[in-house]
This record gives C-alpha cells, structure tokens and sequence, in this order.
DNA sequence: ACTGTAGTGATTTTT
DNA sequence: TCACTACAGT
C-alpha cells in the first residue's frame, strides 16, 4: 500500500513518534505542535502500515470537541469511517462498556447519567433525609467530597473515619446515603461512570482479558489531564498486553484543582514496560517572540519534564503591555485595538479576549456594546443545562427509567399541579421506609388508598400522566415523542406563560430540543459531537439520545457571522488559537489568583495558565492590568502580576513608558482645580494645559496626586466625553 | 403559588 | 457589587 501520505509533511520528530514501534511511546508535545496530527497519522501508521485492524484501536480523548475533530480527522486521511474504532471520552467509553456489560457492573440495565447539577438536587435530598444540618456542612462540599473520593477510586465503605473526625465521619454517612440513593434509581454520576468501569475490570478478570486481546493499541490525548481514577483503569485496561501512545504536556497542565494528575506523566515512564520518549518542540502557531516569552515564563517552574517551543517563522511584534488605570480604562483600551486591527481589513473572528475569571467580562462586555462591537461569549450555560431543556429531558427520562429519582424529583411539580410539600414529604418518607424509588412510593400509596382528598386527586393526577405519555408516544419516532411530551405535559404553556423575553427564548429552546432530537435520529445532529451508538448494542433511541444529552454539551455551531470577538476564561481557551490575544486582568491577586498564594503548586498551575495564554497567540499579543479595580463591591489596589516580570523584558513593549512623565510631587496629594494654572513640579505641564496622549488623543490636565514616580496626572479627555480618566506615567506632549 | 426581603458568598470546568 | 437562595408573608 502507498503510505508516503501517512509520513509525507511531518517533520522529523513527528515523522519518528507516528512511525516508531508500537511500543509504550510517551510523546511530549509542547503547544501548537501539532500532536492531533500526530495522534491521527499514528493510527494510520498502525492500521495501514503494522496492519492492525480498525477495531482494534482505543483512542481516548477529554471532551466531546476533540474525539470529534479526530474522527474527523482520520476518516480525511484514512479514507474510511470510523465507526469500528473506538474513539471517544473517558466518560462516553466507559458508558459504551457500562451498557454493554451492566449485569457484571452490577448496574440497572436501564441507568441513567446524571449531571453535577441533578447531583446536587440529590445531595440535597439526602441531607434532608438525614437530617443534616446545611449550614455546618454546605452541600457543595459534600459534592466535592463525593467527587474527590470517586477520582480515587474510594467508595463510602472504604473510608477509615477516626471517630473523633466530625467532618470526615458526616461526610462519609452522606456519600453512603447518596450511593444508596443513586443505587436504588439506577442513576449515574459522571465519577461514577469512570469508577465502574475501573471496577469492571477489577471484578471480571475475563472481561478485561477479552478487552485485553481485543485491543491492541490504546492513544490517550492530553495525559497530563487524567485523574487518578482515568490512569488506573488504563493502567489495568494495558496491563503487560497492550501497548499505549501518550501525548500530553506537563506545561499546559491546568485542572490540578479538579483532581487531574499532572505526574501522571512521570508515573507513566515508571509504570509501564520500556516507555520511549519524543518531544514535539518545534511551533507552527506563533511568533519567535511570543515562543520565547512563553519559554522563559515557564522556566520558571519547577520539575518539568523541559521543552523548549522553537520556530520558523518570523520574530513578529512585541508584546505590548498596556496598565489601565482602571477596570473600564482596560476593556476601553482593548475594544480600542480591536476596531483598529478591524480597521485595518482583519475580522474580528480572529481576536480573543482572555481572563482569569468570569466575574471580569462584563466590564468588557460593557465597553463591546458601547462600542457595537459584536462579540461573543464562551463558557457558561450549555444548551442541555438550560432549565427548560433539563425538564424536558427528566419528564423523558422519567418515561425511560421510572425509578429515576432525579427526574422524579424534578418534573413532579413542574409545571404546577397542585402537589404539594407535605403530599412529597409523605412520599419521601414512604420511598426512603421501603428503601424503593419515589415512583414506587407513589404506585403503593395510590394503590393501597392510603392518600386522601387533594392529594390523592394531584399525585394520582401526576402518576397517570406519565403513563398516559409513554402510552401515547410507544411506537412514536423520537422527535415526536419528544415533541408530544413537551406538549402534553404543559410544559411548553408553562415556559410560554412566563414573562419577558425569557418565556419566549425558552419556547424556543424546546422546540430546538424537538429538532436536535429529529436530527439525532437522522444522524445530522449539528448540535453534537458525540454520535457514540454502540452498533452492537439495542438500545433504544430515547435512551441513546438521553446518553448524548448527558455526555455531550450539546454545543450549538458557531455563528454564520465571522465578524465577533471572541471572550473567555483561559482554562477555556485550551486547545484555541488566535491571530490577536488580549491577556487581560495581568494582575496579583486575580492572576495569579489569590487563591492560589498559599500553596506554591497552586502556584505552578497559575504559571501554566499564563504560559497556556500566551501560547494561544498567533501574530499579536497584548497584556493589560488595572492600577485600581472594583471587584465585589470595593476597589482593590493590585500590583502589576509577577507573571509580567518573568517575561524577558526585550519582547515587552509598555504602551506608557514609566520615564517619560515621572513627576516628583513632594505635596500632599492635591485636589487642585484645573483652573488654578498650577504648575506641577519639574514637568513643564500646568494644570488646565491641553494636552495630547498617543493613545488618547486630546485631553486637559486637571489634577495630580502622588508622589515621587507614583504620581499620577489627572486629564480630562475630550473624546471620553465627561468621564475623567486618570493616566499614570503617560508620555504626554503639550499642545 | 407568587412576591418581597434578608442573608450570603464570590477562581478555573468537562463529563 | 451583585446575583442567587431560602424563607416568610399574602
């Protein structure tokens, strides 16, 4: 067979990782190296070249995003589907091997999938059932133990509680009941997913050797994300018999916080037999000076593995470093480049504003809109996390799995009919008595009588309304099962009823959920990138479509319009890349947070985090910071962040050069008036002079403050209309 | 069942 | 500051 497309346009570490041995390959690939490619060509390698068969890769993946784009990816190069290999999610492989194996997993055959939120509610749920005081231990913090616990593979029965360790011993007895609770509706959290499938393993030595002899070769992407949880059961899935391909960077490791591993890396060439090592170091993304501010930021870290990103291609820009006087003078700034670079026949499509925290985008949101400039956030709510479609969703869950609880708990009242508090407390007790789910509880007490009155009539009402939906819809396609439940239900009306623009949106919402539906079944689902059916298995299609919407973000595609500015978080900005990055916020305490001060890990993961930044830019880079910042309510003072100061300072271009107006104020700082003709001392500039910024254009001078070079010149700028501004160290000219 | 108010807490997020 | 929650009152 002609392979030379396989090797062809690979550069020679890339050529020597996809074409070495099918032996344990650690493969370290800094960022924009190009390891999707590498990944992809790899599995050319293996079938087309060593001649193994499509079924017999596992390749796994973080998110939905990237097992899509590799797929896609494949399918280009290989000229074949994909539909035989298995590549997908931690998360949508484990519930392919749940479905197919739920009697050894010990699982309902028909178990649902629930998400953080759902989790919550049940965590609630629990504590009322326990009596558990919220305020001593709030739920969050449950949830978090819980999911800690889960990543490590301990279950409630493992933990040794000291009898004196209060916290440990109430935490414990809420994840026995929650375990039961989850147990007794059939339903899953996303841990949970990961941990039966690593004890499935453990349990049914015949099946993993099966899976064993069935695999032989497994890809793991981004390794320095797994969590303790996600590397056993690949430790244990491997064994001695199949040999794994890992591709990761330690200096882009940034979920520490939610339990990934980031020595996972290292443990891998310990672990596992003659592990090789390649690194991917040369950049096909960005500039000579924007690799080397990143190289030396990141050298600053401890215990890395060591790379050190090269390229090319051209030296490009400074990096342009902008302080803000305040949090809007920041968003003005950067809105301010953007229309210039615009201007100048770029798309706005091309630039990301990027920040540490969420709490920080509405002051650019703000400035956008002043500006009309479009824009477009990222992050936040996903389509099937939306209320109205989380309610649809249990009403079809319900219909899918009646013991769900989850579901139950969810649509029993929604919309309102009438069932009310003491009515569900009864029905609790009931359920938690006989140890049954609340759709159990709700058949005995309908059955034996033993409601009355009001009651009776709305529980009864509720209970046959279900009935009478998966009566109605059996034999029914999915959309119009789905179509026929939002309807029948009343839970189009209720949303309709709503105020506001709000109803409105959420109408239409579920009637994108009737039609994400119809496309799931036609298989063009644009909403998804999952499409993970398990050919061998019959499941029906409510319940492959319930999995999708609980695996999947149900990410709608992106806008027509190429012409909006892309703003979000820098752990979202993972994986991106942009022709011009704004680094906003560069400031201590917000970044690096301050909460990770305490901790010098903590430490590291921010450094990565600035480092993961200022890799995503292509040809322009521009940090900024604020001297003065209003967050939760009071103005904070920061200190320029430390991450600017590690950056080596010939790629670094201040847009305000400190030496050009240093004014040495001796006097208390002053409340002059502009009309005073006052001058300030050594500067040559009065107070009530005109004057002209390079960046601001026109503007009066109308106070100072400080002293020494803090201080700080006041000026009224014309184009700002009557917002007064005050400039730092600005290199100012009279006019 | 809806509405008002007082209290609270506030990185980062995928599955 | 502000957005979200729990709870009390109608």
């Amino acid at each position: 067979m002609e392979l030379s497309h396989i090797l062809d346009n690979l550069n020679d570490s890339q050529r020597q990782a996809v074409s070495a041995p099918p032996s344990n390959l650690l493969v370290l690939a800094g960022a924009g190296s190009g390891k999707t490619r590498v990944l992809v060509h790899r599995i050319a390698w293996l079938v087309q070249h060593e001649g193994y068969h499509p079924n017999s890769i596992l390749s796994v993946t973080f998110t939905n995003k990237a097992a899509a784009e590799m797929k896609g990816r494949i399918e280009e190069l290989m000229h074949t589907s994909t539909a035989g290999m298995w590549v997908g999610t931690f998360h949508s492989i484990a519930n392919r091997l749940l479905r197919r194996h739920w009697k050894e997993a010990g699982i309902a055959q028909d178990f649902r999938i629930i998400d953080s939120d759902d989790q919550l509610r049940l965590i609630k749920r629990v504590y009322a059932e326990l009596e558990v005081d919220e305020g001593k231990w709030p739920y969050k913090q449950a949830q978090w133990f819980i999911n800690g616990q889960k990543d490590e593979g301990r279950r409630a029965g493992h933990i040794q509680a000291p009898e004196l360790d209060l916290y440990l011993r109430n935490m414990q007895r809420i994840y026995l009941a929650y375990e039961q609770a989850c147990e007794r509706g059939g339903i899953l959290d996303f841990a949970e997913l990961l941990l039966r499938a690593h004890e499935l393993w453990l349990n049914n030595p015949d099946l993993l050797h099966h899976y064993q002899q069935r695999f032989r070769h497994i890809l793991v992407d981004e390794f320095q994300d797994t969590n303790t949880i996600q590397y056993a059961w690949l430790r244990v899935l491997a064994g001695d018999a199949v040999p794994m391909t890992i591709v990761g960077d330690d200096d882009q490791s940034i979920y520490g916080w939610r339990g990934a591993k980031i020595e996972n890396i290292q443990k891998f060439k310990k672990d596992f037999k003659d592990p090789s090592m390649i690194k991917l170091e040369q950049n096909y993304r960005s500039t000579k000076r924007i690799l080397d501010s990143a190289n030396q930021l990141i050298a600053h870290n401890p215990d890395r593995l060591g790379k050190n990103l090269w390229t090319e291609g051209e030296l490009g820009d400074p990096i342009s470093l902008y302080a803000a006087y305040n949090e809007h003078d920041e968003a003005r700034f950067i809105v301010d480049r953007i229309e210039e670079w615009a201007s100048q026949g770029n798309s706005r499509i091309d630039a990301a504003i990027l920040y540490r925290s969420n709490a920080q985008s509405r002051v650019l949101e703000e400035a956008l809109v002043r500006a009309s400039v479009p824009y477009r956030i990222y992050g936040g709510h996903r389509f099937y996390d939306r209320l109205e479609i989380k309610n649809a969703l249990a009403y079809l869950r319900l219909l899918s799995n009646r013991d769900d609880d989850a579901a139950m708990d969810r649509v029993i009242n929604t919309p309102t009919r009438g069932i009310g508090g003491k009515t569900l407390d009864i029905l609790r007790q009931h359920a938690n008595e006989q140890n049954i789910s609340l759709w159990a509880a709700a058949k005995d007490l309908l059955s034996s009588n033993s409601l009355t009155g009001r009651a009776r009539t709305t529980l009864g009402g509720f209970f046959d309304l279900i009935q009478q939906l998966s009566a109605d819809t059996a034999g029914c396609d999915l959309y119009e099962q789905v179509d026929h439940v939002i309807q029948s239900s009343g839970l189009l009306e209720h949303h309709a009823k709503e105020k506001g623009e709000a109803g409105q949106a959420r109408v239409e919402n579920l009637k994108e959920l009737v039609n994400a539906a119809k496309q799931f079944e036609t298989g063009t689902m644009p909403l998804s990138a999952l499409q993970d059916q398990d050919p061998d298995l019959e499941l029906s299609p409510l319940s492959q479509f319930l999995d999708q919407a609980a695996l999947d973000a149900g990410d709608l595609q992106a806008d027509e319009s190429h012409d909006y500015v892309r703003l979000m978080t820098l752990h979202s900005a993972k994986g991106l890349e942009f022709p011009l990055v704004f680094l906003s916020g560069m400031e201590e305490g917000l970044f690096p947070s301050r909460m990770s001060n305490e901790e010098p890990d903590r430490l590291h993961e921010e450094r990565r985090l600035c480092y993961v930044g200022i890799t995503r830019a292509m040809q322009k880079l521009y940090m900024s910071y604020a001297e003065v910042r209003r967050l939760y309510g009071s103005e904070t003072y920061n200190k320029v962040s430390r991450f600017i100061r590690e950056l080596p300072q010939e790629h670094l271009e201040e847009l305000r050069p400190k030496a050009s107006l240093s004014i040495p104020v001796s006097s208390k700082p002053s409340q002059l008036s502009a009309k005073n003709n006052v001058e300030i001392p050594d500067t040559g500039i009065t107070l009530g002079q005109n004057v002209r910024h390079k960046l601001f254009g026109d503007g009066v001078v109308t106070n100072y403050e400080g002293k020494g070079d803090q201080a700080r010149v006041q000026i009224n700028f014309e184009n700002e209309g009557s917002k007064w501004l005050v400039v730092g160290y600005a290199k100012l000219e009279a006019i």
